[in-house]
Order: C-alpha cells, then sequence, then structure tokens
DNA sequence: GATAATATTTAGGCTTATCTAAAAATATAT
DNA sequence: ATATATTTTTAGATAAGCCTAAATATTATC
C-alpha cells in the first residue's frame, strides 16, 4: 500500500503526463505539488525504486503500468467522492475539490466499490470529468472546447478544463452549469469573445479564457 | 487544526478516561494505542505543550475542554460515518470500524454537518453508541446490560460493548440484531449463561462474556 | 521503611518527507 | 562552440512520530 504522499506524486506525475514521449519534468512536479525540486527529486528516486515510475536523472519520469494503475484508482476515488459530495450531499461543485484530496486516500477497495454502484455508477463527476472503473478503464468522448464552436451553433455543457473555484462560482452565477445549452450568437474577432445565450435566455459576453475553459458537446438545433 | 496522530491520542484517552479523578496511564494509552510507552510519553509532552491534555509527568494525563471536544469531535465524526457504511452502503456492522477509522480523520465541519443530516441526525450508530450532535453533547441512556436480567424478563437490544468483529458476527449468525427482542427463558447459575429467545424463536444459550457485552432495554411483556 | 517490582521518562536512533544551498548536468544563445 | 542560463541533483538539516535500552519514579511487599 502507497503513503499519501506517494499517491499524490503519482496522480500529480499522471495529470501532467500528457504528452506521451516527453516525461514530466521535476519543475513541474514542483509547481503542481507546491514543494520543491530537491524534494520531488527525493520522491522520484523512492517511486523509481518501488518500480513505480521509470525515471532516469534528468529525463523525467513517466509512469510505471503499475504506477498508473495506482494513479488512476485515486483518480476515480477522488471522482466518485466529488460526486458523492455533489449529488448526495448537495455541495456546491466549486466546494467539494478540498475534501475529496482528503477522502481519495481512504484505502478500501470495497468501500469505492459499493460507493460507485450506490451513486449509480455514474460514469463523468460534478466537472464533467469521467471516473475511471473498476478496471481502470476511462469513459472518453472528444474533446470540443467552447471556444471552436462557431456562430449559430448549439452545444450543450458537458465539463469544465479549469476547476478553481472561483470560476466555477463564476459560471455558477451565469447559470452555465453542466447540461445548459448554449448558442453562440456571435463571435468577436477582435479579442476572440462570445456572445451567447444559456437555455435561450438574456445573451451575454464570455471571454476567450472563459471559453477555452469549457468543454461542450455539439447538438442538432 | 491537529494532526491525525494527535486526533487518535485524545480519542483515545478519551475513551480511556473513565474513572474521573484519576489520571489515564502512559501504559494503558501505549496498549491502546499498539504503540510504546516512550512514544507516548512524547506525544504527551507534545499535546501538552498544546494545551491539549492536563498532563503530569508520572501523574496520567486527562483532557483539556479544548482537548474534549477535539476527541468528541472525532467520536461523531467516526460515529456518523459508520452509520453511513451500514445505512447507506450495506455493509455489516463487523465491517465498518477500520473504514471509519480512516474518515474520521477527513477535515470538514460542513461535510459532517451535512452527513449529519444526510443520514437524518440519527441519535445512535450501528453498535448502539451515542453520537454527539454539533454542539458536542452526547444522547444518554442508563446502561442496562443483558447480565443483569433475570428470568422472564423481556428487553430489546440496543447496543454492544464489545465491538470486535468476531463478537459481532458471532451475534449476527444468531440474530442477535440491534432492537430484537431478547427474552431470558433461564439464567444457569453454574456458570452464569442464560437461555434466551429472540423474537421469540428457538432458544439457545448465551454465555456470560456475551451476557455482559450486550446492552439491552427493558420493555414490558 | 527498605527493598523489590512496576511504571514512566530520558537518551539516542531511525524513517519519511520536507527544506536550503551548493554542485553538476542540460539547454540556450550568441 | 563556448559562455550563460536553466534545470536537476546532491549534501546536509529539520520536524514528526515512532523505536530500544537505560535511567529514574512510583507503588507494592515484606
Amino acid at each position: 500500500m502507497n503513503t499519501l504522499a506517494e499517491e499524490n506524486y503519482l496522480k500529480a506525475i499522471y495529470k501532467l503526463d500528457t504528452n506521451e514521449k516527453i516525461g514530466v519534468s521535476t519543475n513541474s512536479l514542483a509547481e503542481a505539488l507546491n514543494s520543491k525540486p530537491a524534494s520531488v527529486t527525493d520522491m522520484l528516486k523512492k517511486l523509481s525504486e518501488k518500480k513505480l515510475i521509470n525515471y532516469r536523472k534528468y529525463q523525467g519520469v513517466n509512469l510505471s503500468a503499475k504506477g498508473k494503475k495506482v494513479a488512476i484508482r485515486v483518480v476515480r476515488k477522488h471522482r466518485l467522492w466529488e460526486t458523492f459530495l455533489v449529488q448526495q450531499l448537495k455541495f456546491g461543485w466549486d466546494q467539494v475539490h478540498d475534501i475529496a484530496e482528503q477522502l481519495e486516500h481512504i484505502h478500501s477497495d470495497e468501500l469505492i466499490d459499493r460507493l460507485d454502484e450506490f451513486l449509480g455508477n455514474p460514469n463523468f463527476d460534478p466537472h464533467g470529468d469521467p471516473i475511471p472503473d473498476k478496471a481502470g478503464n476511462i469513459p472518453s468522448r472528444k474533446e470540443l472546447v467552447l471556444d471552436e464552436l462557431v456562430k449559430n451553433e448549439l452545444a450543450q455543457v458537458i465539463g469544465v478544463k479549469d476547476h478553481s473555484s472561483s470560476f466555477l462560482q463564476y459560471l455558477t452565477g451565469l447559470k452555465v452549469e453542466l447540461g445548459a445549452v448554449i448558442k453562440v450568437i456571435e463571435h468577436i474577432e477582435y479579442d476572440r469573445s462570445k456572445k451567447v445565450a444559456i437555455n435561450n435566455n438574456e445573451p451575454f459576453t464570455l471571454s476567450e479564457q472563459v471559453c477555452s475553459n469549457l468543454y461542450v458537446k455539439r447538438i442538432k438545433k
């Protein structure tokens, strides 16, 4: 079984490991984990000895199959707990991150499988992120961002890229929630912002930054 | 905020602090915490500096008001989580202790208050132990043990003194569960065992040890 | 009330996970 | 291709929480 610190490192590596070939850098890990590069190096050595990562000095890291399994299990737990907090305990989607960050480290396979079932085996969490199943399979869908839509297109909000509570609270205030139907009224080329309408209500403007942090799914009009 | 180790010490002191006047001994704490007396002494110094306990060398410890508050909050969390696990996730009462032991250290007042409400503000957990409320008040009832009943008395099972899973599993096998109605058919003086019937079914014998670990409430016949 | 038994504390170490400062390796730029 | 900048690692500390062994208090016993 892994320590809390180990699990957090594995999760961080998992999340930063986008570009397949290149390893995750020590500095980026330090930043993601709010720690110092020297601390990261120490831990990488430890994780490497435990065969949880593939690590060569100065070359960055990647997860081993074993490490990836652990990371995905932590992500699964995090997202299931977030779902529980929002769906059952009626927390706002902007309030659950820190609590799930703790709950994701509870060790009990039976607990998490029962929780999964209790919640109705959800595929996506309250932020629209996919929830890995027991076997580690992750529901996928093509990632389309509001920014990519053009005038008159209709779409449904299905997720957020930025999970900061300030962003989530801003969206809530605008009624931009998961499932909301969004119509692009106009694209303003000058600052790449968009005038949009949610569920056919009063139109308003969203900045490029907001548009590129919203995952959507096109729907026929 | 307190560390996991601190919380476990405070909880252990709380549970061992039965005899008001005398302090809890270093050795008993070491045993309860599965550690060594030397380790306990170290931690007692730390807790004392933090004003969580009243400690004088060689004299044992008692919780300060501040420490008691923390301990009761941990107990509250433990018992609410156990209730959640049994009531909502359908765990057996013999399976929840270790998981609750982890969950009790999740830090979030809002979480625990929402959980409390979600569960319907229960007064007792799946083992019949009282759940402290938000303010720290603990539901009480006089503690009557099956052992104290005499021939022909009727009672309802309301709790267990021993929380070991072997005991709980044994009880489950006998259909001795919370709420079950138990009738004392006969008291055998020789070994102080009792012949009893549960919910008017086939009578069987319970040893003195079992009888003294079962909390009951008398009911009129 | 002295001595033996028991309980507790102190002293000194160990491990995990951090850190800072300095050294070494790699990447960048002219 | 060499100097400079950046990144990463090493060296040496630190704090929390635990340990064993030895020293010291307290309690029990005769």
